[in-house]
DNA sequence: ACATTTTGTTAGGCATGACTTACAATCATT
DNA sequence: AATGATTGTAAGTCATGCCTAACAAAATGT
């Protein structure tokens, strides 16, 4: 199983990919804010098992495996921040921040249960009602 | 600072504490599921960090600094499972299991937007209504 | 009181994930 | 092509948190 330290570095790889981008290490550390070793490191952890193929610097491509990894996270990730943001009216930041972490640990029946939760709240205009009480506070 | 690992142990002392318990190390690593050199270590630890005095079979005793240590993160479990049980609806077990994990990451602000989040729920009647549309689906 | 069980500790390991320092290889620039 | 900057890797550390095996001390039962 992946660990929560490489759903940190699959996500950015996979989101690079996904942009057209191509994906350099010395990236990875200043996205993450480690050093570059470490990032060397993660990723011959990644290949191990399976997530990348990581061929120094000819490049790092994503695997099957890896990009449905990778694609669970970032869905947590957006539901998450969706309902921080958009219902609870959390600063964008700080929404971000917070799923970033409670990504690598909540199990995917409670985010599907939020997102439902998400539409929900939309289609009832609950977030709209929820802020104006809190600013009556 | 103390670390997420620790918080599991603080949390548990200061349960049975509350509850007039004496606390035996050998409980923790029962609750826990953890080997008692594990809890050992752990309130060797907690002790280092001035969140507990720990006197071997003497007995462990939670300091101030303890105390209010478990209190955020016990806070922030009980906010955290209230919304997933009584809002979402989620089965009471899965709700604490998740709790345990998000509460070691996630932020107080989150928390207490929560916390009012869940009483305006319940004001609201929506827990309700979002059950009734989720058993319509 | 003695034997047994329970409890806690020591010692020695292991994985994860981070660091620094130093070196090697590659890329760009001139 | 030579030089210097950038990038990646190797080596060696460290903290956290977990483990097992073995031992010591204390509590319990007879």
């Amino acid at each position: 199983m992946i660990t929560k330290g490489l759903e940190d570095y699959i996500e950015i790889i996979y989101n690079k990919i996904s942009d057209g981008e191509d994906v350099k290490a010395v990236d990875i550390a200043h996205i993450l804010n480690v050093s570059r070793p470490s990032v060397s490191e993660a990723l011959i952890r990644l290949a191990d098992k399976d997530l990348i193929i990581y061929e120094g610097r000819k490049g790092i491509k994503i695997t099957e495996k890896g990009r449905i990894e990778a694609e669970k996270v970032i869905k947590k990730h957006k539901i998450l921040s969706e309902f921080f943001c958009d219902i609870l009216g959390i600063d964008e930041i700080v929404s971000s921040e917070n799923a970033c972490k409670i990504e690598h640990v909540i199990d995917e029946i409670v985010t599907e249960k939020i997102k439902s939760f998400n539409a929900f709240c939309k289609t009832h205009d609950i977030a709209f009602k929820f802020r104006k009480k809190e600013n009556d506070r």
